[in-house]
DNA sequence: CGTACATTAGAACGCTCGTTCGAAATGATC
DNA sequence: GATCATTTCGAACGAGCGTTCTAATGTACG
């Protein structure tokens, strides 16, 4: 960054200008969806994004701060093709009510989906939600909320017109274990098919279809199946 | 191991004598289950088992290792308990394999009945196995495998028998499915009802039967219905 | 040119972290 | 009682953290 003053100076362009905030925003989101909030370090995320400390709280006033905005700016694009995705469910089967996969599809699909945005390289926008719903709870769960919560109200209101006559309690129950396994499949923990054997894709989208079959036999069978209230499990049997 | 030769030793009692080894092992398992490795430090936790960071050290010579042989501990009443159940279950339906049910339910309900354990009055044994799966990668993981691979794997296995011609990588998936299920009930985003007003634990066993639902449902869905094969979802659509 | 403004970098602050060290306790053995 | 290993503790170290302060930039307008 120091030598190239004198220079031709055929543009400048590239990164430098007036950008910063926007490669701070790409830092902390790239730092914090690998390591979480407490191993993310505000000289790391500088450092990345080619600025100093100072610079980034100038710009956003604290850590906390700079998370905060770079979850808004990224999960706007998701809860919009959410949102488009639902709605468009909704439609293709009115009138009356969309089916449960298609709601669920509606959910999940998204998540891979704004992955292949070519704006944002990395996958690291899946990465970021789910480090949402792992990372200790006080300082990230409100973020959360603010970020998703109403979103996923919608979902759960279109479940609730899917099923009619589920108890809402199961619902719950069934959307968020629904949530859980989309959760884990993004956190890291499981390994995607190598992009390089796999580079159509194809195969990460045969993950993403099993993964919506699944959540949708569980819910089904937790907000539809009656019977099964009767065929207990044995816990707890001391 | 040193202080019980004097033997007959009637009092003393209470908490003080050589058993702080113990007490910190209870502490880090308590703070590490509650805040992730990173957020838990030897202060908090020497505070905890009242001793001394340098007493914490003596005894396990690091943080990291302090944690490894609390894990040790911890899991090994609940990978007893999770194989005789799943010995059990084997036995019910023998000759033969045990139904995709009875396994998930040996891998998850002792999951919640060694909480119940009351030489172990917290529930940190759970949330201690969730962090596990959820801490950021490095560090953790290899303790993970270190410590449940082996279990793991005897399900796996048995899941193998039970659903005999199912692909191998189809299992693994609905598996890992599953375990993501159980983690993010287990890791603390959920709230559970509370023990005051549900003191028999019998809506608890009731979310516990649900999980076990969702998760043979989910798993059935994917290695068993082979025609979902076709009907494919949309995935990528670009 | 000079002034005002926005932006950036570097140094320093106070704090907590994991670890280490030396000196007190403690208890068993002679 | 003296000796010795085991155990515990307080103090300190160096490192990293988030934040703040100050000075140095560059840029636009009079």
């Amino acid at each position: 960054m120091p030598p190239q003053a004198s220079a031709v100076r055929p543009v400048v362009t590239e990164v430098p200008k007036g950008d910063t905030k926007a490669r701070l925003l790409d830092a902390v989101v790239q730092i914090f969806a690998e390591q979480g909030f407490h191993a993310t370090s505000m000289r790391a995320v500088t450092q990345l994004a080619g600025t100093s400390v100072s610079a980034a709280n100038y710009h956003f006033g604290s850590k906390e701060e700079l998370l905060r905005a770079a979850l808004i700016q990224r999960s706007a694009p998701l809860n919009d093709l959410r949102l488009k995705s639902l709605a468009a469910a909704e439609a293709q089967t009115s009138p009356g009510p969309a089916r449960v996969k298609a709601i669920l599809e509606a959910f999940i699909v998204p998540l891979f989906e704004v992955q292949a945005d070519p704006q944002h390289q990395e996958d690291s926008g899946r990465a970021l939600a789910a480090r949402l719903y792992v990372d200790p709870p006080e300082l990230v769960k409100k973020m959360q909320q603010e970020v998703f919560g109403a979103v996923t109200a919608e979902f759960r209101e279109a479940l609730g017109r899917a099923v009619t006559g589920a108890d809402q309690a199961r619902l719950d129950l069934a959307l968020e274990l629904s949530l859980g396994v989309v959760v884990h499949l993004i956190s890291g923990r499981f390994v995607w098919p190598d992009p390089r054997v796999d580079p159509s894709g194809e195969k990460r989208n045969e993950v993403v279809d099993n993964l919506v079959s699944f959540a949708t036999a569980g819910l089904t069978a937790l907000v539809c199946d009656q019977q099964n209230k009767s065929q207990k499990v044995g816990v707890r049997r001391k």
